[in-house]
RNA sequence: GGUGGGGUGGCCGAGUGGCUAAUGGCAGCAGACUGUAAAUCUGCCGGGCUUCGCCCUACGAAGGUUCGAAUCCUUCCCCCACCA
């Protein structure tokens, strides 16, 4: 069994440095469900499912590992009834690299309906009113029980124009509770053999042992000397298998995204993969890789591909305009998804007109193989060492489309 | 032929004397979306202009009452229901 012979590998979790260029860089990453090969673009499935598609679409669309959200997933269906049924891999049916995300964007996405303390934040459920406590720890034991391959550390993230003096606390806080998510999780780690039987067919409740690593999160906001001592001082708790960067594309200019990535590149262990959490679109990876970012996640794909936006070589289409109502194109000639490969613009705009469900699905469909074709790509041409040619000829096209 | 109900902006449908160029919804047009409270949200949506304002034309048609009418009166046209 596949389980088996991961457990015979020397380590579950590792990173090799395949190539570089400038700070661009390609590599593997090893996980106890399979290898990444980077940069590589992790497809977001809050709730266990990337809205709106099938595994095996994702799969063939090339995915390698995709997300699953903490506080979505405890609220519903909760992690006791994912463990009883074997884990997070085998309850959505998706056998390839998981990770899944803290919480600790919900401390800012759902700033109206959070209380934050040192402990950790109170939520008034959405779903219900009822009020939920995230702590670093019960986060650990959350992702623990959901069992995915990355569990991430719950931080505090604060909005993009966020004065230094809140950004540092965010920061600060962050750091102290990576320090309590560290201890939780080493606890767990070290307290259950594995648990799993190795042939799948165990029904008892899913126990991932050892086969979970925890990354950190640098925060800072948008203050160079804050992400410094914040790398500094999440550095010092490792060592890790990975580090994360939190707290960027959430209302800072872009440039300023830039100008931090650039500041952390040089202190970034470079044996280790390097995660830009919640970015981004298409010149976002483009822009990320070239400073040494190795994985990116984003709702985008999904989210404006159910609101009738994709991305495409021609630059954005909004296929619900009127203009597409007899385009036999597809969405781009370029692109090798299993929707260009044969619906054309005109049936796209009728199904969003007629709000069939296929629609949202096709685009947003299109819109991951963007995406994960970006990392292929950039891949192929560090590998080849012309990124940098290639990344500067990509963004100049996509610039004058943006333009035109 | 009789009785009753009704005709409102592309469609459906509120409004029954001034705050009405006229609530809503749909359709239409455009925009937003970055570790997912989003198949969502925002703006425009009679015509024209120098468009945080001004001017025209408007609630089946014509005429009337009134300072003022989609709203009241008269006549006509059309639709629906029931009765002959």
């Amino acid at each position: 069994m596949t389980v088996d012979r991961e457990r015979e590998k020397p380590g579950l979790f590792g990173f090799r440095l395949d190539g570089s260029e400038g700070e661009a860089r390609a590599g593997t990453l090893r996980l106890p469900h399979g290898d990444v090969l980077t940069p590589a673009f992790m497809p977001v499935g809050t709730y266990g499912t990337v809205r709106g598609l099938h595994p095996e679409e994702v799969e063939r669309a090339g995915a390698q590992i995709i997300l699953g959200n903490t506080y979505h997933l405890h609220l519903r269906p909760g992690e006791q009834v994912i463990s009883t049924m074997g884990g997070l891999h085998r309850f959505t049916s998706w056998q390839r690299p998981m990770l899944t995300d803290s919480g600790g964007f919900q401390v800012f996405s759902l700033a109206g309906l959070r209380k934050i303390g040192e402990d950790g934040v109170e939520f008034t459920s959405h779903i219900d009113g009822s009020v939920r406590t995230l702590t670093p720890e019960s986060s650990m034991e959350i992702q623990w029980a959901l069992g995915a391959d990355v569990a991430m550390a719950f931080d505090h993230v604060v909005p993009g124009q966020a004065s230094r003096e809140l950004a540092k606390e965010g920061m600060e806080r962050t750091l102290r509770w990576l320090d309590r998510c560290k201890a939780k999780h080493d606890a767990l780690t070290d307290g259950g053999d594995s648990g799993d039987s190795g042939d799948g067919r165990s029904i008892r409740p899913h126990r991932p042992a050892v086969r979970q690593t925890l990354w950190p999160i640098v925060q800072g906001g948008s203050h160079d000397d804050l992400r410094s001592r914040s790398l500094e001082g999440t550095l010092e708790q490792g060592p890790w298998t990975g580090t994360a960067i939190g707290g960027l594309s959430v209302g800072e200019p872009k440039p300023v995204m830039h100008r931090v990535l650039e500041s952390l590149a040089g202190a970034l262990p470079r044996d280790r993969p390097r995660y830009l959490m919640g970015v981004g679109f298409p010149e976002d990876l483009v822009e990320g890789i070239a400073r040494g970012v190795d994985l990116f996640d984003c709702v985008a794909a999904t989210r404006n591909g159910r609101h009738g936006s994709a991305w495409t070589s021609a630059g954005r289409v909004n296929i619900r305009k009127a203009s597409n109502r007899t385009d036999e194109r597809p969405l781009d000639a370029q692109c090798d998804c299993a929707t260009c490969a044969r619906f054309s613009r005109g049936y796209l705009r009728h199904l969003f007109v007629a709000g069939d469900i296929l629609g949202l699905r096709l685009i947003s469909l299109h819109n991951v193989r963007y995406l994960l074709r970006i990392g292929e790509l950039a891949r192929a041409a560090i590998l080849a060492r012309n990124f940098d040619r290639w990344s500067h000829e990509w963004l100049r096209c996509y610039h004058a489309k943006e333009e035109a």
